[in-house]
RNA sequence: GCCCGGGUGGUGAAAUUGGUAGACACGCAGGACUUAAAAUCCUGUUCGCCGAAAAAGCGAGUGCGGGUUCAAGUCCCGCCCCGGGCACCA
């Protein structure tokens, strides 16, 4: 009998599917593991051979983990919101919940080909009404929350709103405007907007006015995270500051808690790195200066400005101001107004994208002057771009002999510099070290610098100018998008107070829209929508939520997805738990990891949830690459000219679709026939053959280098292109696709087949009693396999499968208790075709329900050892030794070998080095 | 500029704590079976030297240059290149 792939994948998935193969409850008495794979967005593409790579490494995981005894929950579902949709409507006029329907489909199609064992009946979309429910309803629970610093912890509003009632706010900095001070009398004197205005201020989903990243072409807002280098992720859209009414996460809140759970997790060291690089905590001080001048009217005002290092607070030149800093308009002196005016329209006029390009040293002396607390000098402030308003109180006090930056506008300005740090400043650079003793500086002369940190801030706070303060470089995450397909807002506004929907109100739907125009004034299209925005004598908020708001959670939805009272029964969060192994890609790190990790830490104070970190343990995927082919056409002509004789000619480079090349060899036919500008094309052969070229590049539709899944499982085989992404290279490594490769895989498959069955005798299978050999070849390859499969290392895997076969092959081994134990081992790599001869030969149940088998230990022993003979580290004989030789036995049996003896020329060695189980080298 | 990864045959890649570099495959070359092809099987395949060839042998070899060690792809120091992240964050 032949292998027949086609037909037997396909038969099996479809008994697979009858018989609920893949269903998983939430009550079992086993163990239980949950994998997750990132959930794709369905775009229209369909999948190519890079994206299930993470799922194919998950699914063998997910069954490997049910064979050894675990209850395993393993899902699928889909990020089904999103701009794409949107905008192909717009282009197409096909609304976006067709055309994401049909995105879906094709998407289910492909995944199903693959035999993966999800539990479909727990699927989730995100654009699922029954699904945003319950992302409404956690954004409403996040507007009913603040945190609580002091214990570190979301709590209710409610509470808050009675601290405030007996108390005020002196016990609670206001996170949003920290200059918001009152006392219990004062609150209670407000008027219920003034209230509510106040509590928005400390919400974790707020609305305010900030500035926000404008990209015009998306006609949106954009999280930091979704710009690069001041255009847009997806796209590339210039993308600019601008000041709206958006809604907010307060995640800021939770920095300390999202670092500190990086210590709980298992992610790889760089991804924890990219975490806490975005997080960018910074230990410092802020400190008040005096501002002085001729000019009466501000003597009284103070300088607020921030640092990590006070210790250097004798060396500051100068102070610098961002020019959109509050005090700009007030401390200018009458002298300056002109140039100061002039410097920052200069600035108003430069892009965000300018300003990243072209570092450039402006600035602009204010003429006003700070008050040295410690010496009796004048400090001159300037106003420089280089100073950002966002950061810290968005003033520096400018140390040049320490800061490059500062060292540099120094310089430029001709801005006298003062050194503190004796030799260790040059005066040719700044030296930003910590290790220096301090010179000119007052009551800290002599000390090291690393020490003087702490001395100078207790300084600072015992004079009451100066606070120990820590800051981040991470803000708060704008929430809501100007577009139509997301999640609408369970928020009506009424006298410019947001209110939300109360839960019996939820889901809030999102209506149809034919025409998907931006709605006035930068709105979003649903505000077009009249009858739907005016409700209730108010109106409703018209933003849509952003893409990372139903991914945030989805992971807990899964565990109860029918659930229609809650969004997941803590009975279920309690039984499943923590994702015990999440695989996807590196994009995600500071995005989607970041949120739902707050999400989940929210839900976690609110007690709706009993573990605050979602992802226990992260394996990123590779990115498997295209593999382009390109032909070279003579300049202006329609003769092409192969790869070896281009250097002959002017050429043009052209992509051609990989289909139609074999390896390196195109196939002029087809390439005659693909478009029709190529009809009359004449080649320049190499012995009758047209070579292509060859680049590795993104595996991309206008490159033509897309490989379909479905080709290569409709020509090889499910379990073979499983397998072969395997075999490929290390998961987490990136790769070029190379369909030519696969024929190892496919072949080991077919050799593995007929270890089963012979093309004219049938099955082969026997009830012999395995030779110790063949046990010892099962055991080897067994244990191999595990230990691999247990620290994902599938391509070493598939290596030792490979290498079992081989051995089992030469042994001429058909018997049925070794080879049902094969079975089961290679049943999570090559589903299908383990099923098909687990039945063929026999067995009961479903190979999906077998028990591993465990390496029994004896047939591994081994007694002796070819050890490798070394002389003088060189490797030069091998001899088979007994494994408890001894090393006087060693030493005799060494020096009898005449490979060693030649190399001896009769003289004594000096030592004799033996490794047992290694090596033994022979030092001369 | 700073912080992470990574550089091994023609190709994808293996290589516990330093211990036979190149497993396993692809490709290529030669051969067997076949009228032929497909499929399958066998042999060879890091480079160089020596040789008619084979065997054996010798030398070099894991980006480059040094070092530690009986022994280095693996550890240390200095550089080069590639990929990713961050980038006026005081």
């Amino acid at each position: 009998m032949e292998y027949a792939f086609g037909e037997i994948e396909k038969k099996w998935q479809i008994k697979w599917n009858a018989s609920n193969a893949y269903k998983v409850s939430n009550h079992s008495p086993k163990p239980k593991y949950y994998v997750l794979d990132m959930f794709p967005y369905p775009s229209g593409a369909g999948l190519h051979v890079g994206h299930p790579l993470g799922y194919i490494a998950s699914d063998i995981y997910s069954r490997y983990k049910r064979l050894k005894g675990f209850n395993v929950l393993h899902p699928m579902g889909y990020d089904s919101f999103g701009l794409p949709a949107e905008q192909y409507a717009i282009d197409h006029g096909i609304p976006p919940a067709v055309s994401t329907e049909q995105n879906i489909a094709t998407f289910r199609s492909q995944l199903d080909k693959i035999g993966f064992c999800y539990d479909w009946s727990r699927e989730v979309r995100t654009s699922d009404k029954q699904y945003y429910k319950w992302t409404q309803w956690i954004f409403l629970q996040l507007f009913d929350s603040w945190f609580d610093r002091k214990v570190q912890k979301a709590r209710r509003i409610a509470e808050l709103k009675d601290i405030f009632v007996k108390e005020g706010n002196h016990q609670f900095v206001c996170p949003g405007d920290r200059n918001i001070h009152f006392t219990a009398a004062e609150w209670s004197g407000f008027k219920p907007k003034q209230q509510s205005e106040i509590l928005m201020h400390y919400r974790l989903a707020y609305c305010g006015i900030g500035e926000v990243n404008w990209c015009e072409a998306l006609g949106t807002v954009l999280a930091n995270d979704e710009v690069i280098n001041g255009v847009s992720e997806r796209g590339g859209h210039p993308v600019v500051k601008k000041k709206l009414r958006q809604w907010y996460l307060r995640i800021t809140e939770y920095a300390e808690r999202l670092l500190a759970g990086l210590d709980t997790v298992e992610f790889s060291e760089s991804m924890k790195e990219m975490q806490s690089n975005w997080i960018g905590r910074s230990y410092g001080a802020e400190i008040d200066f005096n501002i002085v001048s001729d000019e009466a009217n501000f003597s009284s005002q103070r300088l607020k400005v921030y640092t990590t290092r006070p210790d250097t607070i004798f060396g500051i030149d100068f102070m610098v101001i961002a020019p959109e800093h509050e005090l700009v308009s007030q401390i200018v002196s009458v002298g300056q107004t002109k140039e100061v005016t002039a410097y920052i329209n200069y600035v108003n006029s430069r892009s965000e994208r300018e300003r990243m390009a072209e570092k450039k040293i402006t600035g602009v002396f204010t003429g006003a002057f700070c008050q040295h607390p410690f010496e009796n000098r004048k400090i001159p402030i300037w106003i420089s771009e280089y100073v950002l308003a966002g950061y810290g109180t968005g003033a520096i006090m400018a140390v040049p002999c320490g800061d490059e930056r500062d060292f540099k506008f120094a310089q430029h300005f001709k801005i006298p510099i003062t050194n503190i740090i004796g030799n260790f400043y040059t005066g040719e650079e700044a030296n930003p070290t910590k290790e220096a003793i301090l010179h000119n500086s007052g009551f800290m002369n002599g000390l090291k610098m690393a020490d003087a940190i702490n001395i100078a801030i207790e300084k600072l706070e015992s004079l009451g100018i100066g606070k120990r303060q820590t800051n981040y470089k991470m803000r708060d995450a704008a929430f809501s998008r100007q577009r139509y397909w997301g999640e609408p807002f369970p928020i009506v506004w009424k006298d410019d107070l947001a209110l939300p929907l109360s839960e019996a109100d939820l889901p809030l739907e999102l209506p149809a829209l034919n025409d998907l125009k931006p709605g006035p004034d930068a709105q979003g299209p649903l505000a077009n929508l009249r009858d739907w925005v005016s409700h209730d004598g108010g109106t409703r908020e018209v933003n849509t939520m952003p893409g990372y708001a139903g991914s945030s959670w989805y992971f807990l939805r899964y565990m109860d997805p029918q659930n229609d009272q809650e969004f997941c029964a803590k009975e279920a969060s309690k039984y499943w738990g923590q994702v015990d192994l999440y695989i996807g890609g590196t994009e995600h790190a500071v995005g989607h990891l970041l949120y739902s990790r707050m999400w989940t830490k929210a839900l976690f104070d609110l007690g709706y949830i009993h573990f605050e970190e979602p992802f226990k343990r992260l394996l990123n995927q590779g990115k498997i690459g295209g593999d382009s082919r390109i032909v070279y056409r003579i300049r202006g002509t329609k003769q092409f000219v192969s790869s070896g004789l281009k250097l002959q000619h002017e050429t043009d480079e052209l992509h051609v679709d990989v289909s139609m090349v074999d390896g390196l060899e195109l196939n002029m036919d087809a390439f005659r026939k693909w478009k029709p500008d190529f009809s009359d094309a004449s080649f320049i052969t190499e012995d009758g053959k047209y070579i292509c070229g060859s680049r590795q590049e993104k595996m991309s539709k206008r490159y033509f280098n897309v490989v379909n899944p479905d080709d290569i499982v409709q020509k090889y085989g499910a379990d073979t292109f499983r397998m072969y992404e395997m075999f490929l290279g290390p998961v987490e490594q990136d790769k070029p696709w190379d369909t030519k490769g696969i024929e190892g895989v496919h072949r080991f498959i077919k050799k593995f087949w007929r270890l089963f069955y012979d093309a004219e005798k049938g099955l082969l299978v026997t009830d012999d009693v395995p030779s110790n050999e063949a046990w010892k070849a099962f055991y080897k390859m067994l244990k191999k396999v595990e230990d691999d499969t247990e620290k994902f290392s599938f391509n070493t895997a598939v290596s030792s499968f490979m290498i079992g076969l081989n051995e089992l092959t030469d042994l001429h081994c058909h018997s049925k208790e070794l080879l049902q134990k094969f079975l089961v081992v290679l049943s999570p790599y090559a589903p299908h075709v383990s099923e098909e001869l687990w039945n063929a030969i026999g067995c009961s149940g479903s190979v999906l329900d077998a028990v591993y088998p465990e390496v029994e230990k004896e047939y591994l022993i081994e007694t002796s050892k070819e050890y490798p003979i070394a002389i003088n580290g060189k490797t030069r004989t091998t001899m088979m030794l007994a494994l408890d030789i001894t090393q006087d036995q060693i030493e005799q049996l060494v020096m009898q070998e005449p490979v060693v003896q030649k190399w001896l020329e009769g003289k004594q060695p000096k030592k004799i080095i033996y490794v047992k189980n290694k090596m033994i080298n022979v030092v001369i």
